[in-house]
DNA sequence: ACTCCTATGCTCATAATGAGCATAATTAGA
DNA sequence: TCTAATTATGCTCATTATGAGCATAGGAGT
C-alpha cells in the first residue's frame, strides 16, 4: 500500500458580493482561478489556503470549505513527477471588497462565466442554447442513448413542466462540455455539431478551472438555503432588500420580498440596530444586523427539519 | 506555482446493509478502513476506487461518490516523501453481501464504531457521555470557551429542547475527540479529565479512520433524506418494511410507519411486482421493485423544492 | 372463534411555502 | 401644495408538507 508520488496544489473559489453582482477573484486576465503550491509547512490543507489567500488578498477569509479534489489525467497539466497532478479547491468566502489589481488578480463577475445561470431578469434567455443541446442529444448514436440525453438536458434545464433548479450549475456546465459547446471543449478535443458563436455560452477558463468555478457555485446556492452563510458577504448592517439582493446575486434568481422577510425575520437571524439607511427614493429602511448568537448555533445545525420523528 | 510531491492515497468507506445493520467494509480485523495508493494507471480517482474496490470485493460498485480529502500532518502516517499524505476517501454503496474474510476483510456494524449513533431503541442512553462532555466543557480555561463547548456540545446531542440531528456524527465524534474521551484522542496524546470505560464509546481505529468513517456516515445520513441511494443497498424485490428498516438502519432512527409509506408511494420511486413475500407471521406484504425511470431523473435533481419562486 | 401480527388505507392538526393585497413613509416633480 | 413614484412593511389566504393517530385488512397459530 505504498502511495504513489504527485504534485499537489490548492485552488480556491474565492466569492465576493459587491451590490447585486456575485464576483469571484480571478488571476491571468480572468482565465485562472488563483491557485497555490500546497507547502510542507502548512499544518493542514485549510491553513494552506487560509495563508496564502490572506497573503494575496489582504483580506481574512471568513468561512472556508473543501470543494472537490480532481486528478483526472487527461484535463489536467503535466506535472514533473509521473504525469499527475491532484488539484484540491476551496471555496472561500470574503466580507468586504478587496483592492484587486494587485498582482493581476481581479474580481469577476461570476456570470460573464456561466450567462445562463443569471435568471433574475428573464431576457433573451437560454433558447438558442437548448437548441444546441438537442442538436447533440438527437445526435447520439443509440436510442438509448439519445433518451438519455435528452432527459439530462430536461433535468438540468427544467424543460417540460420541471422546475429551475439553480443547484445543477455543474450538471449545466458538464452537458454543454460534453456537448462541445463551450470552448475548453474545443480545446480539449470534442467534437460540436452546432455553431456555438452568438449563443451567449460564457468567457472560457484555463484548464478545468471553470468546472471548478462551477462546482464552488453550486455548493454556495446549496449552502445558502439551510446555512447562513451569506453574512459572511455582508458588511456588518445593511437593510433586508440589501440582504436579498445578495441572496438573489447568488442563486440567480428573484425572490419574493414579502416571504423573504418572513423567513429571515422567523428564523431570528437579524436584530435591527436602530439606525435608519440612506434615503434612496423611497421609505427609508431600517438598517440590520446579524446576531452573533443565532449564527453561532446554526454553523453547526442548519435548520431543516430532518426525517420523521419516532 | 510549483506544488510540492507527496504521497497520495485512496480510502474508502464501502457500505452495505444486511437486514437491519448497516455495515461497513473493514480491514486488520475492523480496525482500518480499506485503502490503495492512487496509481498512475487509473484515469480518474473515481476509476482508481472502482479498480480495486471491485478486484478486492469482487462485487460491483453501485453509487461512488467523493467524500473528503485530508492531509493534516499530525493524525497522519509518514511517507516516503516529505512527510505529507494525501488521503483522498471515497463514499461506496454496494447492494449485495459479498462473502467478506476475502484477505481480512470483514463487514462490520458501523455502530460498533458509534454506538451513540444508533438511537431505534431508546435503551440506556448516552447521559454518561453527555456528562462527560460537560466536564470537558466546564475545563475549559475561558468563560467564553466554556460557552462555546457548551453550545456545541448542546447542539450536537439536542439539549435543552433540541432535536436531535442525525447528520452530525463527524460533530459528535469531534467533540468526543477534543474532549479526549475517544482511544484515537489519548492515542495522539489528546489528555482526558474523565474515566473514560464503560461510557460506550466504541471500536477505535488506526490513524484517522474513524472520522472518515464518520465522515461517511454523515454525507450518507444526509444523502437519503434527498436522493434516492438507498436502492444501491436494496436487493431486486423487497417489501415497504425492508425498505424502512434498511433506511432506519442507516439513519440510526426509528420512523413513523404510514408516514413512510406516504413518501415513498407518493414520491412515485417504487412499483408493485404482483409477488407477495414470504408469510411472516403477519398479513402478507406486496414486494416492490424501484423504477429505474423515477429513479435516473431523481438521480440528477432531488426532490427539494428550491428558494421562493419570482 | 379468538388472538396476535404485520400490511394498508384514511383523517386530522400543524407547520412551511408561494402568492397577493393593503398600507406606510419617503423623494421627485407638477 | 398636491400628486405620482418608490421602497418598506404588515397581513391574509390557498396549497402543500409533515408528524401523529385511528381503523381496517389479511394472514398464522391456538
Amino acid at each position: 500500500m505504498v502511495a504513489s508520488s504527485v504534485a499537489a496544489e490548492l485552488i480556491a473559489v474565492l466569492v465576493a458580493v459587491a451590490g447585486a453582482t456575485p464576483q469571484v477573484l480571478t488571476i491571468a486576465g480572468g482565465a485562472s482561478l488563483p491557485s497555490g503550491p500546497l507547502s510542507p509547512e502548512h499544518r493542514s490543507l485549510q491553513a494552506g489556503v487560509r495563508a496564502w489567500v490572506e497573503r494575496q488578498t489582504h483580506h481574512p477569509l471568513g468561512y472556508v470549505e473543501q470543494l472537490y479534489t480532481f486528478a483526472d489525467n487527461d484535463r489536467n497539466a503535466v506535472s514533473h513527477t509521473d504525469g499527475r497532478a491532484i488539484s484540491i479547491s476551496y471555496l472561500g468566502l470574503t466580507r468586504e471588497q478587496p483592492n484587486a489589481e494587485d498582482d493581476g488578480a481581479a474580481w469577476c463577475n461570476w456570470y460573464d462565466y456561466f450567462p445562463w445561470e443569471d435568471r433574475r431578469h428573464d431576457g433573451i434567455g437560454e433558447s438558442a442554447i437548448i437548441q444546441a443541446l438537442h442538436v447533440w442529444a438527437e445526435a447520439a448514436p443509440k436510442p438509448s442513448e439519445i433518451r438519455a440525453r435528452s432527459l439530462r438536458v430536461a433535468v438540468a434545464f427544467g424543460l417540460d413542466g420541471r422546475r429551475w433548479n439553480e443547484e445543477l450549475v455543474l450538471q449545466r456546465y458538464e452537458l454543454l462540455y460534453e456537448a462541445g459547446l463551450v470552448a475548453e471543449a474545443t480545446r480539449d478535443g470534442i467534437a460540436c455539431h452546432s455553431d456555438t458563436s452568438g449563443l451567449g455560452l460564457g468567457l472560457p477558463m484555463q484548464q478545468d478551472h471553470r468546472r471548478i468555478l462551477a462546482t464552488g457555485i453550486a455548493r454556495l446556492r446549496a449552502k445558502i438555503t439551510y446555512r447562513p452563510v451569506v453574512f459572511e458577504l455582508m458588511p456588518p448592517m445593511f437593510t433586508l432588500l440589501d440582504l436579498q439582493r445578495s441572496v438573489e446575486a447568488l442563486a440567480g434568481r428573484l425572490l419574493h420580498k414579502q416571504n423573504f422577510r418572513r423567513l429571515v425575520e422567523q428564523q431570528e437571524l437579524v436584530e435591527e440596530t436602530g439606525i435608519m439607511a440612506e434615503p434612496t427614493g423611497g421609505r427609508p429602511a431600517k438598517l440590520f444586523r446579524f446576531r452573533a448568537d443565532i449564527l453561532q448555533e446554526r454553523a453547526y445545525a442548519g435548520t431543516k427539519p430532518p426525517l420523521a420523528r419516532s
